[in-house]
DNA sequence: CTCATACTGTGCGCTGACGTACATACTTCA
DNA sequence: TGAAGTATGTACGTCAGCGCACAGTATGAG
């Protein structure tokens, strides 16, 4: 059962409702773990439940025939999963693939529905963050179209941080390479370079953020404006 | 003042309405033209108005330091410009810059969020095109990160097509080049290619679109995909 | 302890697109 | 009719990233 105490910290959204609002959701919100590699959505398939991370980070990919995945949102603490519901959908139109292990509140889609209904300020959170997740999709379409590989890995790295709360994480190349929708090879080269300027280590998956200044010096300035966006959002 | 006979027709958000819900808007509503040129919404000002195009033809434009703009999303009769007002965001995050001169319905934003407000089924269309719009947003990311120019171009003239409803209209390569995220000079190449299979005549931006099924076959599939997700969006 | 598996490092030729530059052609207006 | 402006065609060297391939190294299961 949810721990009311810690709720409002660990994820941004629930955070945000007035203590009463929050009453009325609890009894419907389990705390479970996603485990790395779950798949929470398939693409196409309907939504069965929605996840507020608390520490575990989730990956938003969409498929392309004849090529690998690419990353269009990455969600932790700071948002959900589910939100084609909020528009009137059942299913998403997208991969939830779970990158970090870790908490995250649930609940099944027919009792989020009844939730969200009624809940003003519950439904104003959640499209503040849809907002928020359009934003960060189109900055990451203009990332991916104009910026080198490296920079791109950087403002992942960082993304990833702001994320999980934690300097240090887990994640192969290959799988890095979806991300950033470039091969395993590509990786291994932009994450060589950052790691010879002394700003990350990297030893088979295991990811540490030495220097996260110079990271973000490294990064292109999407992470920043992606930041401030949301900033904005909530202003 | 709206021509009630044909409002249903010339938008398709507006259209799905029950008779007597659009009768609610309709005092709220203007028809203006909009034309080749005009910025709706420059990236962060505040939303004046929302428009509904008709005829008309509007991009979704991300600006990056230092590059050329990238089109995120392409609004015709299908749908609408102002989204973030609905979400709980009063301002734009992205450039709407008019491509194609036509007509639009329109109304000021705070008409428009009192209307938004107590018009169930209204509410319901502009979040079910808001899901559109990201999975618009979504795959337009995949392709520009994976798909040849000439796939793209193809793409778009498609895209556009379906919008403005007429295989021809009118933009320059250098504007084209912002859409797809290139440079002009490349859309010279994919369009000169485009035009030797006799699929399209481009002649001082004057585009025709000759042979629409041997396009769709140039095309990427992104072009199916995205169609063929609005309908799921809608079943 | 060994073998299979998984992950990373690296090399090489290829190519699509870039950046830049310039030539050509149409259009508009004086 | 000529000049200025606008748009397209084209060329060329450069380069990031691709596709592919293979070697090296750590991990885990039996």
């Amino acid at each position: 059962m949810l721990d009311t105490y810690r709720a409002p910290a660990a994820n941004n959204i629930l955070a945000a409702l007035p203590h009463a609002q929050l009453a009325l959701l609890i009894p419907s919100i389990q705390t479970v773990t996603i485990t790395f590699g779950d798949v929470l959505y398939r693409s196409g398939d309907p939504i069965q439940h929605v996840y507020f991370p608390i520490d575990s980070l989730v990956s938003l990919l969409t498929l392309i025939e004849g090529h690998q995945a690419l990353e269009v949102g990455l969600v932790g603490h700071e948002g959900m999963l589910g939100i084609p519901l909020a528009l009137g959908v059942k299913n998403s139109p997208v991969r939830a693939l779970v990158l970090g292990t870790g908490l995250a509140f649930r609940m099944d889609s027919s009792s989020f529905l009844r939730e969200f209904k009624i809940n003003e300020a519950f439904k104003r959170e959640i499209y503040r963050y849809t907002y928020e997740l359009m934003v960060q999709m189109t900055q990451t379409a203009a990332c991916n179209r104009f910026h080198r590989v490296e920079a791109r890995l950087a403002r992942w790295l960082l993304m990833t941080r702001d994320r999980v709360m934690s300097n240090q994480f887990h994640l192969t190349q290959e799988l890095l390479g979806d991300m950033l929708g470039v091969r395993r090879a590509g990786v291994t080269k932009a994450a060589g370079a950052l790691r010879q300027r002394k700003l990350i280590s990297y030893i088979r998956g295991d990811i540490h953020i030495l220097d996260g200044v110079g990271l973000e010096a490294a990064a292109c300035q999407c992470y920043q404006i992606v930041k401030e966006m949301h900033e904005v959002a909530r202003a």
